[in-house]
DNA sequence: TACCAGGATGTTG
DNA sequence: CAACATCATGGT
């Protein structure tokens, strides 16, 4: 059992909230007020659940550990599991400092009431952002989830316990081997199976890692994403808030955001990128932030 | 039926 | 450089 103290806003009841906006989502399973997470590490599946008690979220793995107790290898298992829903859930961003940002914005002041202690619930992956924000390019959301449970269950491990069965992303080296006529019978078009072949080769080859990546300062990340045929300035700045803590990334040319910021504003239609990129000035510092809590009020 | 979905790219004028 | 077509399907 891994012990993980939480900060005083955080909001285990948010999180949940929107861990389980899709009934589809088949990357981590909510039963009851417990959440599980299959990962592949260095080729191995590891199984952990995680519960919010006392304050704390306890994080249990379920499978095997095959190093031997309190060995060095344990250590750095429980390490990296930590670290990863450290992550996952942004334990530590600095939310009041979010918060005073922004009292700004009444609007977005509002949302901070509303939601107070959600933490961006993020993607402690780089690989998986960008796989699933390229998935979700152009597409309603339902088909995305659709889209993402094919490409999990046909190409991703899988591992059965107590009667359930969970699923892990596949690796970039995995979907870097597949072809174009992989995708199609799953209903990908051919520019989408093309992006998602683009990003996989780009890791496996090691032009791309999320080690080197968050070395960078912001702009020169989002200038080595762009690159990426298939990542645009909407899924370079989706990745940089989910997976590398850049909170003030700001995909402005998101639909549903655009969508939130109509009704939370009762803007007549949805606003323009010029207005929004005026308007997120406000939240300076902080876009990515806001951007998720405009996000978390579309779920009602 | 037409139009929009958590966009990006290639082509055209 | 801006406007437009294309993608592949589900929802309204």
């Amino acid at each position: 059992m891994i012990h993980l103290p939480t900060p005083t806003a955080f909001s285990f009841t948010e999180t949940l909230r929107f861990l389980t906006r899709n009934e589809k989502e088949c990357l981590h399973t909510v039963k009851g007020e417990t959440i599980f997470k299959l990962l592949e590490i260095d080729g191995e599946l590891v199984l952990f659940s995680i519960n919010f008690l006392d304050s704390s979220l306890q994080i249990t793995i379920h499978t095997p550990i095959t190093s031997p107790k309190s060995s060095p290898q344990e250590r750095t298992l429980f390490e990296f599991v930590k670290k990863y829903v450290q992550n996952w859930f942004d334990l530590e961003a600095n939310l009041t400092d979010f918060y005073k940002t922004a009292q700004n914005d009444e609007i977005l002041a509002n949302l901070c009431q509303r939601f107070h202690g959600l933490r961006m619930v993020g993607m402690p992956d780089l690989f998986e952002s960008l796989v699933w924000s390229i998935i979700g390019q152009q597409i309603n959301l339902n088909f995305a989830y659709s889209l993402k449970e094919r490409l999990v269950k046909n190409f991703g491990k899988s591992l059965v316990y107590n009667d359930e069965t969970f699923f892990a992303l596949p690796t970039p080296e995995k979907l870097a081997n597949l072809s174009l006529e992989d995708f199609q019978p799953h209903q990908f078009s051919r520019s989408k199976a093309q992006y998602i072949l683009n990003i996989s080769r780009a890791f496996a080859d090691g032009n791309l890692s999320q080690r080197d990546l968050e070395k960078l300062p912001f702009e020169e990340i989002r200038e080595k994403l762009v690159q990426i045929k298939g990542v645009g300035n909407w899924t370079a700045n989706y990745s940089m808030m989910k997976s590398l803590k850049n909170y003030d990334a700001f995909p402005v040319e998101d639909v549903g955001l655009h969508n939130a910021v109509k009704t939370q504003y009762s803007l007549e239609g949805k606003p323009s990128i010029v207005t929004l990129n005026l308007m997120s000035e406000k939240w300076s510092g902080w876009k990515g932030y806001a951007t998720f809590y405009f996000w978390h009020s579309l779920l009602g």
